[in-house]
Formats: C-alpha cells, sequence, structure tokens
RNA sequence: GGAGAGAUGGCUGAGUGGCUGAAAGCGAUCGCCUGCUAAGCGAUUGUACGACCCAAAAGUUGUACCGGGGGUUCGAAUCCCCCUCUCUCCGCCA
C-alpha cells in the first residue's frame, strides 16, 4: 500500500498516476474520511488524557483516604463518550483502510505510459531463433507424440488446464527445476528456500493478491487457507513484521513451488498445452534490499533470469511493461519472452518486479539504519528464475527435431542422467 | 482428538488493578580508562498514529501498544470471555 501521508500530501500526483495506470480510486472518499479519522483522533486522545489524568488522582485519593467519588462519576460520563468515538473511530479506519488496500502502486517514473501489452517496449533481444526445414510443431504435439505428456488423462483425475508428465517429460521437468536451483544458489548467491504451498489471509494481504483478486486464487474449503499463486508470497513473508539489520542486506532467496491459479476471466485462452495451468511449477527469485539499491536490484535480478535462458541457448527478449500493463504491486515491471517456434511468438516466461516499499509497508518489513539508527520500510523484487511449464515448451519447440525427437540442452543433460535426446521408443 | 503449561522490549526474564513503556541481566552503540586484548566505569539503547512548530530535518507534546479480539473498571501487562500460536504428555499418523 502507499504511505497515507504520502497519499495526502501528493493527493493530485497520486490520482493522476492512477488513471494512467487506469485504477478508479476514489480520492475525494478518500481525503473526506481521512480528514473524519484525525478529527475524531484528535478528540479521542484528548478525552483520554484528561481520563489518564483524573485516574491518576483518584488512585492518589484513594490511597490517601480522600473522597474521589466525584471524580469517579464525572469520568464515567468520559468513559462512554470515549467508548463511542473509539467505535466511530473503528468504522472510519475500516472504511479507509478498504480503500487504501485497493489503490495500486505508484508506478516508477522510468515506465512508460501505455494502455496494454502491445504498449511494452523491448529493451533488448538475445539469441537467434532457431530455423526449420519443416514447420515446427506445437509442444503440445511433440509431447503427445514422445508420450511424456498426457493433457487427457489430466482431465481425468482433475479436468482442463492440468498436465500430467510421463519418464522423460517428467525427468526433464524435474531437471530444469534442479538446472535453475543450482545456478541461482551456486552462481548468483541466493539461498534456496522451501515453503508452504498453503498461505493464510495475512500473507496473501502482505503482498498484495488480498483483498482485491480473491477470485484469482484457489482458498482450501473449510479453513482459512490459500494456495499459492507462486512463490512470492511465502518467501516475502517470511519476514513480516520484522526489523532486520542493515548489515543483513540485500537478502537474496530462490525457491521452487508449485503455483496454483484459478485463471478466472481467462477463458478461452491458451486452452491447449502446458501454458496456461491451474497449477505448474516455477523457481521464484525475491530480493529484500535498500531503497537506494533497488532499481540496480532489478537489473541484475532480470539479468539472472535472462542467463537461464541464455544458458539453455533459446532466445528471448525482453520487455518493459508499460503503466497500463503492470501489475497491482508493482512500481517497475520487465518481462523476459521466449521465442516459442511451435507458436510463432515470444511468450512470457519471467516477469521481474520491483515493488519498493509497496509489499514492505503492507507486510511490515523494514531495517534499522545504522547511519541515523531510524527504522525504515525495505524494497521487496522478485522474478521468475524461471517458470519451468514455460521453459519446458521453449526447450520441446526450440529443439524439436524434424524426426519427432528432441534434442536435450547441453547444460541440462547431466541433470537428465545423461540422456541427450528425448524420442519415441516406438 | 484428549489433558496440561505458556506467549512481556534485539534476547533472557520480573511484574496479579493505579507511582510500569515496562525492574534486572545480556547484547549493541558512544564515551572514559587502558602497551594490545580482556576487565572496569559512565551514558544511550522503543514502534505507530496525531497535534504544535516547520521549506525540510530536528524539536515539543498527546495517545496507543506487554500474542490477537472483546468485556469488567474512574483506571488493565495484571481480572473475565473468545481466538491464534508455541511447548509437554497420551492417542493417531506419512
Amino acid at each position: 500500500m502507499l504511505d497515507i501521508k504520502y497519499i495526502r500530501d501528493n493527493l493530485d500526483l497520486v490520482a493522476r498516476k492512477m488513471t494512467e495506470r487506469r485504477a478508479d480510486i476514489d480520492f475525494a472518499g478518500f481525503s473526506i474520511l481521512d480528514q473524519k479519522r484525525r478529527d475524531i483522533l484528535k478528540e479521542v486522545e484528548g478525552l483520554r488524557s484528561e481520563r489518564n489524568n483524573v485516574s491518576k488522582e483518584i488512585g492518589r485519593r484513594k490511597k490517601t483516604k480522600e473522597d474521589a467519588q466525584e471524580l469517579i462519576d464525572q469520568m464515567g460520563s468520559v468513559s462512554s463518550r470515549i467508548k463511542k468515538l473509539e467505535d466511530e473511530l473503528k468504522g472510519v479506519e475500516a472504511e479507509l483502510n478498504d480503500l487504501i488496500m485497493v489503490i495500486p502502486n505508484m508506478p516508477h517514473a522510468s515506465v512508460p505510459a501505455g494502455a496494454g501489452s502491445e504498449d511494452n517496449p523491448v529493451i533488448r533481444t538475445w539469441g537467434e531463433k532457431p530455423s526449420f526445414n519443416f514447420s515446427p510443431r506445437p509442444h503440445w504435439e511433440i509431447g503427445e507424440a514422445l508420450n511424456i505428456l498426457d493433457f487427457s488423462r489430466a482431465a481425468k483425475i482433475a479436468g482442463a488446464r492440468f498436465a500430467v508428465y510421463r519418464g522423460a517429460g517428467a525427468r526433464l521437468e524435474r531437471a530444469l527445476i534442479n538446472f535453475m536451483l543450482d545456478l541461482h544458489t551456486e552462481v548468483h548467491g541466493y539461498t534456496e528456500v522451501l515453503t508452504p504451498y498453503m498461505v493464510n489471509r495475512q500473507a496473501m494481504t502482505g503482498t498484495g493478491q488480498l483483498p482485491k483478486f480473491e477470485e484469482d486464487l484457489f482458498k482450501v474449503a473449510g479453513t482459512d487457507y490459500f494456495l499459492i499463486p507462486t512463490a512470492e508470497v511465502p518467501v516475502t513473508n517470511l519476514h513480516n513484521s520484522e526489523i532486520l539489520d542493515e548489515r543483513d542486506l540485500p537478502l537474496y532467496y530462490v525457491s521452487y513451488s508449485a503455483c496454483f491459479r484459478a485463471e478466472a476471466g481467462s477463458y478461452g485462452k491458451d486452452t491447449r498445452g502446458l501454458i496456461r495451468q491451474h497449477q505448474f511449477n516455477k523457481v521464484e527469485m525475491v530480493k529484500f534490499c535498500k531503497p537506494e539499491s533497488s532499481y540496480d536490484e532489478l537489473e541484475s535480478l532480470t539479468f539472472n533470469a535472462e542467463e537461464v535462458l541464455q544458458r539453455l541457448g533459446i532466445a528471448y527478449r525482453t520487455v518493459t511493461l508499460c503503466t497500463g500493463d503492470l501489475g497491482f504491486s508493482s512500481a517497475k515491471t520487465y518481462d523476459v519472452e521466449a521465442w516459442m517456434p511451435g507458436q510463432g511468438d515470444y511468450r512470457e516466461i519471467s516477469s521481474c518486479s520491483n515493488f519498493e516499499d509497496f509489499q514492505a509497508r503492507r507486510a511490515g518489513i523494514r531495517f534499522r539504519r545504522e547511519s541515523t539508527g531510524k527504522v525504515e520500510h525495505l524494497h521487496t523484487l522478485n522474478g521468475s528464475g524461471l517458470a519451468v511449464g514455460r521453459t519446458v515448451v521453449a526447450v520441446l519447440e526450440n529443439y524439436q527435431q524434424e524426426d519427432g525427437s528432441v534434442k536435450i540442452p547441453e547444460v541440462l543433460i547431466p541433470y537428465m542422467n545423461g540422456v541427450d535426446r528425448i524420442a519415441s521408443i516406438k
């Protein structure tokens, strides 16, 4: 969330940025509630102060056996007035909170204005798209022909938007997970964590999935648990309500997790294949850092994600999300899009974001700056490193051979127990 | 699932109705002392939200906060109720 004082002092700027983001926020209502809250607070605090003083005097008189009944009677009415104001205050604060929690983050000054994904500028491209002397097939055809992906049996046991991996397919998914985790822990300096896949409402609120996007989540019936849509949620919330030491920053975490998304509102989109599943695997990088370094950290985070594709030898491009395409909690996001020959298009395979202090304020994640002794909200970032299912898509489609087999990228061969090609047995 | 014990500041831990934002110890920071280190001595060691002041910072001041929520009371860390979490024992279980 945004700092309430910041909104109050920069109302016009915030309102303008929210329009760019296409977020419809009731700022007039905000101002009224904010003023009302402070008015009530002023009165109630004055009365509480009075009550504290008089109560002390009552205590003193009782000790010296003086009569205090008059003061006690007097405080009775003050207390009931306080109670009434406190109830009122609670209501106003709840309303104000409801409003503030659905205001998205402010886009960073470097984020280009735009309406949607078609306005995202490409900032770099890497690698050569493979050329085929046959027409490249989509991964679901390759995978089903090799009997390594099975969508119809997945539909039988779960439904649409699920997949069963089999044999070398399952091994490929696992190989990619291990390859990515090893790269980020051994080369890029991240600490691996393995977290719960279900979290409570507070954690979901901390990273911004709640209260606004509950319909995108799976909720576990009969409990107050939600299935995580990304490891960002448990990992970022690892430090919620903490004050970290400045010397411990930056913190780098990498976490493999299954991810669960309801995909409400995406009916008809990517209905075939592994691109859009209710459950998929992802290796996620999360950083906690000081405000002054978060944009440098965003660059290195994005390069860390890109390096996975470079080592796999898969062409990609990186785009900056424009204001209209930016996620709710993000101040700036780069999407890395891998070339997928079977789709004939670049597809998002990683999304790297700087949330600045937006999540840190929601989740209460702070650090103490040694030079001033003051606590400040730190900055959080995260990025996929990478979405594993989509990486399988990229490998199958980029490394497909005319005979229907799929070569295994060099770096994955050790993770595939020496297998360098997936071919159908018959 | 049953029975019991707990939750207090960076940590340990006192505190059973008012003088407690909270003893004491540890740790940390600064200073003194000191060939070096250690020891010793002294000081410091909240967070949030308001108000005042204000370019800002600083400062002054008020309120709240002892797991979370509600209640009793003139007054609650302290009494009562509900919830969450942790620990121990029994049962069950991968």
